[in-house]
DNA sequence: TCTTCTAACGAACACTGTTCTACGAGCCGA
DNA sequence: TCGGCTCGTAGAACAGTGTTCGTTAGAAGA
C-alpha cells in the first residue's frame, strides 16, 4: 500500500474514504480476496464490506444475495481455467486429464470455492466455455452424442467433488493435524476391525490407505475415460452387455441411436466445472 | 399425536414434561425427524432442543459438536442401506448398479443429509460394512487390489454427490419452481448462445437436456464399472495405454503389481456413501 | 436553483453455534 | 436419615450471521 496523502481538510471527505464507488466487479474481486485468504466460511456480506469500508446493507443494491455473490464469484474464478488451444482428437484422454488437473490446480487455489459449483447448473460464460471445448473433442473422437453430452456431466462432477475433497484434506494439514499421525490412526483402526466381520477391508487395509489426493483424482479420471472409450463405435461389442437401472432403461450400447427422443426433464447436473 | 391425558395434580412434572431422559441416540433420531421435516439447513442445535422440550445448552452434554451430531445422524441413515445376502460376482456389475440406486434411495429420502458425507472419511460402522461388501465384491471378480480399493473411494463420490444433486433438484420442485418451465428456459438459453462461439454447444442443447436424473446416474454408473472392467486381467491389453496425470505416474495396467509401497500419505477421500 | 432519483448506510430483526454459570435431583458413604 | 458430592440440565449471554427498513446525501436533470 502507497504512502496516503493527508486530506485537504476544506474538501470534506464523501465518506471517509475517497475508493471508487461500490460495483458488482469490485465487490466480486474484493469477496474473491476474502475467499483466498479465509475460506468460503469467511466470505460474509459483513466481511466483504468491511474490505471495502462500508456496511453490509450497501452490497444488497448491487448483489441481490449472498447465493448469487457465490455464483459470481464462481464465475470469476472459473475464468482463470486454462484451455488447449484446439481439441486433438488423436490424444484425448490425455488432454481431458490434464484439463481435470488444470480445472484442480485453479479450483484449489480458491480454497473450497468449489463447493459453490457442487449443487448448481453451469450456465456462467466461462464455465459454458469450458464445456464447449469438451463437447467438441468427445464429438470429434467419434462418442455418440448423447453419450458426450452426460459424460460432461460426470466430468464436471469429478472435477468439483474432487476439488472440494482436496481443499478439505489442505484444511486439515492447514490446521495443525499431523496428517502422517491421523493417517497411522485410520490405518491402525481398519488393522484394529473385528476380523469376522470386515476380513476384507482389514487384509485391504494398506491398499486402502495408498496413494495421496493426486493419484486418486488421476485413477478416477482414468476409469472414467476407459469407460468412456468403451462407448466408441469402433469398441462396439462390449466386453458384457450394458447393465441399466434396476428397472429404469439405461444407457444402451449401440452409437447413433443416442439421440433418441425420451422426453424426460433433465437432472439437476452440473457439468463443466 | 393421541389426546394426551391431563398432568395428576399432586404430581409435581419433573421438568414441565416427563420425557424420557436425553440421550445420544435421542438426540440424533430426533435431528433426523428434524432432517426430514426441514432439510439439513433445517438442523440447528436451538430447533432440535425445542423438539425435546429443553434448550440447545442441554445437548452439548451429549454431542460435542454440531459436526459430531451431523456425522452420527449420517451414520443412522446410512444403516438404513440394504446390501445384497452376499456378493455375486457373475454379475458383479448389476449387483453394483443396484446398491448404488439403493444408496440413493436411502440418501434422498433424508433431504440433503448426502452433503454431510461429501467431505468426510467412511469410518462408521454402516459405512464400513458396504465398504466391506463392495471391496469383497471387487476382489472376487478379480479385479487388481489397488484398484479395488480406489474403486471405492470413486463409488462413494458417485453416490453421494448424485445423491446431493438429486435432492437439489427435487428442493426446486418442492420450492414451487415449475421445472418444465426452468428447463425450457435453459434448453432456450443455450439454443441462443452465439453461434460463433459456441457452436457446438447449440448444436447440442436438446442432448444436453435428455434425460431424468436416475438416467443420468444410471450411465455415470455404467461408465464408472466399464472403466473398472478394463482392468480386469483379462482385459489387460487396453485399447490404448493408460494415460496418467501429466507429471505424476498414473495407475499403471499391470494387474497385481499395484499393492506396491509408494508411502504417500491417504488422500481425503470418502468412500462408501 | 430546485427537484428528483438513487446509491449508500446505520440500525435493527431474527437467527446461528457455543460457552459460562447456576440449579437441582439422584446417589453414596456415614 | 442425613450431609455432601457429582453430574445432567438449562437460562442467559457472547459474538457472530443474512437480510431488510427507513433515512440520508450526493449527483443528474429541468
Amino acid at each position: 500500500m502507497p504512502a496516503q496523502m493527508p486530506a485537504i481538510p476544506w474538501h470534506k471527505p464523501r465518506k471517509a474514504d475517497p475508493r471508487q464507488p461500490l460495483s458488482r466487479s469490485l465487490i466480486v474481486d474484493t469477496a474473491i480476496r476474502v475467499l483466498d485468504a479465509e475460506g468460503l466460511a469467511g466470505v460474509t456480506m459483513r466481511r466483504v464490506a468491511q474490505e471495502l469500508g462500508t456496511g453490509p446493507a450497501s452490497l444488497y443494491a448491487h448483489v441481490s444475495n449472498k447465493e448469487e455473490l457465490f455464483d459470481l464469484m464462481l464465475e470469476q474464478v472459473t475464468a482463470e481455467i486454462r484451455l488447449p488451444l484446439r481439441p486433438e482428437p488423436e490424444r484425448w484422454k490425455d488432454q481431458i486429464t490434464e484439463i481435470c488437473f488444470e480445472a484442480q490446480r485453479v479450483l484449489t487455489a480458491h480454497r473450497d470455492v468449489a463447493l459453490v459449483s457442487l449443487g448448481s447448473i453451469p450456465v456462467g460464460e466461462s464455465q459454458l466455455r469450458i464445456t464447449e471445448f469438451l463437447l467438441d473433442l468427445l464429438l470429434q473422437v467419434g462418442l455418440p452424442p448423447q453419450v458426450a453430452a452426460w459424460a460432461l456431466d460426470a466430468l464436471g462432477q469429478i472435477i468439483d467433488t474432487d476439488a472440494y475433497e482436496a481443499w478439505v484434506y489442505n484444511e486439515r494439514l492447514a490446521r495443525g493435524t499431523d496428517l502422517g499421525a491421523y493417517f497411522d490412526q485410520l490405518r491402525g483402526y481398519l488393522h484394529d476391525l473385528p476380523a469376522e466381520r470386515f476380513p476384507t477391508l482389514q487384509r485391504m487395509a494398506d491398499a486402502m490407505m495408498e496413494g495421496d489426493g493426486d493419484q486418486r483424482y488421476a485413477f478416477k479420471i482414468e476409469v472414467f475415460l476407459r469407460g468412456l472409450e468403451s462407448f466408441l463405435p469402433a469398441n462396439a461389442p462390449t466386453p458384457t452387455p450394458p447393465a441399466a437401472a434396476p428397472d429404469r432403461p439405461g444407457p444402451a450400447s449401440d452409437d447413433q441411436a443416442w439421440h433418441g427422443p425420451t422426453g424426460g426433464a433433465a437432472g439437476a447436473a452440473g457439468a463443466g466445472g
